[in-house]
RNA sequence: GGGGGUGUAGCUCAGUUGGUUAGAGCACGUGCCUGUCACGCACGGGGUCGAGGGUUCGAGUCCCUUCACUCCCGCCA
C-alpha cells in the first residue's frame, strides 16, 4: 500500500462505507465547533469533508493546522445522514472519521488565501503563482488547456499529420517582431535569435517532404504585452501541408475549430461555415481585420453626403474637400435616449484622441429631419440619401467620423464595440468565427513612405504567377488569411511563395536586394532552389483559444507561469544580472548607464 | 516612448469638506461551542496610509516628483 493514500479526494462514496482509506492533500477548510472539527481535504480531484470529535487523541493537534497544510489522514468512510449531504460537491454523500494523521508540509502565514472567489493583485498571484494555481478556477482553467491541447494533437494525428520539434535557438530575422536575442559563446560577437515561430523551419519540412506537419511550438517576440498578449512567449498550432490550395487549409482548421469549440465548450458556433470576408471589406464595415461578428453595428462610407450643396455642414464638406473620408454608425431606434447617453460616447471618442463623433438623430413630423448637434446641418433630402446608403430608419440615431481613412478606421472600430457594449448588442455565450481573406502583399509605411510587406513575406501573390503587373505592388494581394473569433485574431496563414525568383522580385519591391536575402533567408531560399513543393499553411494561437474556450479575458488566466506587463517573472526572478564570469565567457560587457 | 486606472493591516476593501487614538470582513492568536460545509460567539495582536518632497496650526485626504501593478495607444512579418 502507498504511504500517501489509498484513493483521492475526489473519488469516495457510499460504495466504499465503514472502509478504512488513507488520504493526502491541503487543508482547504476548518470548520471547529469546539467538541467537533470538519475539515475540508483538497487535492486536485477534489474535496472530501473529514471529522474528527474531541474525545479524539488527535483533536488538539489537528485543531490547530492552519489552512493549507499538506496531511495525511486516516480514518473510516461513513455514510452522511440524510440532513447533512452536501450535494455541492461529488463526496457529498460521505464523510471520514479521523483515527490519526500526519503532517506532510507546513505552512507560513499565507500570502494570499486558496479558499476564496475575491480577486488578487496581479502582483501576490504572480509572486506566488503556485498558491494561485491552487485556488478552483484558475486551476481548472490549466486543465482545460492540457485537455485542449492533447485533443488537438489527437485530431491532427488522425487527418495524417506529423509532429516535429524545431530548434529554439535560431537566426534572427530582418522582418516581423524584436527578436529575443541568446548570445553565443562559441562564436563571439554573434548571436543566436529564438523563433518567432519556427516559419522558415515549417516550410523546410515540407521541401524535406514530410507533406503534413504540426506542432504546439512555442514562440517568442520581444513586444509589449496586452490583455490577450503575453510578453515574451506563446504557443501556436503551427501547422504546414504541401499540395494545397488555400480552401484545403481551410477546410483542416474549419473542421478542427468546430469540433474543437463544440467539444470543449457548451456556447454556440454562430455559422459552422466560417464567412469569408476580404480584407477590404472588413476595413470598411468594421475598421478592423479582427471584427466581432457578433456585434450588428456597420460601418458605412458617406463621404458622398459631403459634397452635396445642399448639406451645410462646413466643417465635414471642407475635410472632405481637403481629402478627408466620411464614415458613418447608426444605431437602431435610440431617439429616447438620453442626451446623456451620446454625450457619453462623443466623450469617449475624443478621450480615444479622435476629434470626437458627431451624431445626429432621423425623427419625422411632416417632413424627415435631424434631430441632435449637427442634425440641422441636413435637410429632409439629404437625410434620406443617409437613410438610403445605412439603411437607417425614423427613430434611429447616426454616428459619423470625418478624417483619414486609417484614423476614421480605427475610431469606429472602437466606437463599434463602446457602443455594442452601451447598448447591450453583443450576444454572449456564442463563438463568431470568420476568415479574412485577400490581404494586400505590400502596405505603404506611413512614416517614412516606402512600401514594405504588410504580413508575411514569404505569402503567395495572387493572380497568374507568370505574368504579375509588378508595376503597382500596393494592388497585389497575397494568398494570407486569418482566423478571427469574437474579435479575437486567432492566426494568419498563408500560401508559400515556393518560386525563388518570385520571392526575389517580391523582397526586391520591398527594398531587400539579392543579397539580403540570400544572407537573411539562405536556409530557405537556398532550399526552394531544389525542387520545393507548392505548400501553405496557418498557426492558430493555443493561448488564445483556450482564452475563448475558458471564456477569460486575459491570458494570464490560462497561462501557468506568465510574465508580467514589464516581461518579469515575479516569481523566479527573471530576467535578473549574471556573474561577471559569464559575461567574460560571452564576450559581452554592460554599458553603465 | 505616450495616455488612463489603482496603491490604506498578511489578503479584499471603506475612510465625508483637510480635524480626536485610521476602521470593517477574511486570515492569524486565545477562549466558548457536537453537525458544519462562507459554521457561530467573545476577546486580542497586527498599519512607514507605495516612496520622497511641499502647502497648512493640522495631510490617508490638497499640490509636485517618483515607484509598483494594470488597461489602452505605439509595437506585434
Amino acid at each position: 500500500m502507498n504511504k500517501y493514500r489509498t484513493h483521492t479526494c475526489g473519488e469516495l462514496s457510499k460504495k466504499l462505507k465503514n472502509k478504512e482509506v488513507s488520504l493526502s492533500g491541503w487543508i482547504n477548510k476548518k470548520r471547529d465547533h469546539g467538541n467537533l472539527l470538519f475539515i475540508d481535504l483538497r487535492d486536485n480531484y477534489g474535496i472530501t469533508q473529514c471529522v474528527v470529535e474531541k474525545n479524539n487523541e488527535n483533536f488538539n493537534n489537528l485543531e490547530k493546522l492552519p489552512l493549507e497544510t499538506v496531511i495525511n489522514i486516516k480514518g473510516e468512510v461513513v455514510e452522511r445522514s440524510k440532513e447533512t449531504i452536501n450535494s455541492e460537491i461529488k463526496t457529498g454523500e460521505i464523510e471520514i472519521k479521523i483515527n490519526s494523521f500526519i503532517i506532510l508540509g507546513k505552512t507560513k502565514e499565507l500570502p494570499m488565501p486558496v479558499f476564496s472567489e475575491q480577486e488578487y493583485s496581479e502582483e501576490i498571484r504572480l509572486k506566488y503563482r503556485f498558491l494561485d494555481l491552487r485556488r478552483n478556477k484558475i486551476h481548472q482553467n490549466i486543465i482545460l488547456r492540457s485537455k485542449v491541447i492533447s485533443f488537438i494533437r489527437s485530431e491532427m494525428e488522425k487527418l495524417g499529420f506529423l509532429e516535429f520539434q524545431t530548434p529554439i535557438l535560431t537566426s534572427s530575422s530582418p522582418e516581423g517582431a524584436r527578436d529575443f536575442l541568446v548570445p553565443s559563446r562559441l562564436n563571439p560577437g554573434k548571436f543566436y535569435a529564438l523563433p518567432q515561430a519556427p516559419q522558415q523551419f515549417k516550410q523546410l519540412i515540407m521541401v524535406s517532404g514530410f507533406d503534413k506537419y504540426f506542432q504546439i511550438a512555442p514562440c517568442f517576440r520581444d513586444e509589449d504585452a496586452r490583455a490577450d498578449r503575453s510578453p515574451g512567449e506563446f504557443y501556436q498550432l503551427d501547422l504546414e501541408m504541401s499540395f494545397v490550395e488555400q480552401e484545403d487549409i481551410f477546410n483542416v482548421v474549419e473542421k478542427l475549430m468546430v469540433k474543437l469549440f463544440n467539444n470543449f465548450s457548451k456556447n454556440k458556433i454562430l455559422n459552422e461555415v466560417f464567412p469569408k470576408i476580404k480584407y477590404s471589406e472588413a476595413m470598411l464595415k468594421y475598421g478592423t481585420d479582427k471584427p466581432d461578428l457578433r456585434n450588428p453595428l456597420i460601418i458605412k462610407d458617406v463621404t458622398e453626403i459631403f459634397t452635396r450643396d445642399d448639406v451645410t455642414f462646413e466643417i465635414f464638406k471642407k475635410l472632405v474637400k481637403a481629402g478627408s473620408s466620411v464614415r458613418a454608425i447608426v444605431t437602431k431606434q435610440t431617439k429616447d435616449k438620453p442626451r446623456s447617453f451620446f454625450d457619453n460616447i462623443d466623450n469617449w471618442a475624443k478621450e480615444q484622441g479622435s476629434s470626437g463623433l458627431a451624431y445626429f438623430t432621423i425623427e419625422k413630423n411632416k417632413d424627415i429631419q435631424g434631430k441632435g448637434p449637427i442634425g440641422k446641418f441636413f435637410n429632409n433630402d439629404s437625410i434620406k440619401c443617409i437613410m438610403n446608403i445605412t439603411s437607417a430608419e425614423v427613430g434611429d440615431t447616426v454616428f459619423l467620423s470625418c478624417g483619414k481613412i486609417s484614423e476614421i478606421e480605427k475610431i469606429l472600430s472602437l466606437a463599434r464595440e463602446k457602443i455594442a457594449n452601451d447598448l447591450n448588442l453583443i450576444e454572449k455565450n456564442k463563438f463568431a468565427f470568420c476568415w479574412i481573406v485577400d490581404y494586400p502583399m505590400f502596405e505603404k509605411d506611413e512614416e517614412t513612405n516606402k512600401i514594405k510587406f504588410s504580413h508575411n513575406p514569404f505569402s503567395m501573390p495572387q493572380g497568374d504567377l507568370n505574368n504579375i503587373d509588378f508595376t503597382k505592388p500596393l494592388d497585389l494581394k497575397a494568398y494570407q488569411y486569418d482566423i478571427v473569433c469574437n474579435g479575437i485574431e486567432l492566426s494568419s496563414g498563408a500560401i508559400r511563395n515556393h518560386i525563388p525568383e518570385l520571392m526575389y522580385k517580391l523582397f526586391e519591391i520591398a527594398g531587400y536586394d539579392k543579397n539580403i536575402v540570400n544572407e537573411k533567408f539562405s536556409g530557405m531560399i537556398n532550399a526552394l532552389s531544389y525542387g520545393a513543393p507548392p505548400h501553405g499553411g496557418i498557426a492558430p494561437g493555443i493561448d488564445r483559444i483556450v482564452m475563448l474556450l475558458a471564456e477569460e479575458k486575459n491570458i494570464r488566466e490560462v497561462t501557468m507561469f506568465p510574465m508580467n506587463q514589464n516581461a518579469q517573472d515575479l516569481m523566479m526572478n527573471a530576467p535578473s544580472e549574471v556573474s561577471s564570469e559569464q559575461l567574460k565567457e560571452l564576450n559581452l560587457s554592460i554599458k553603465k548607464k
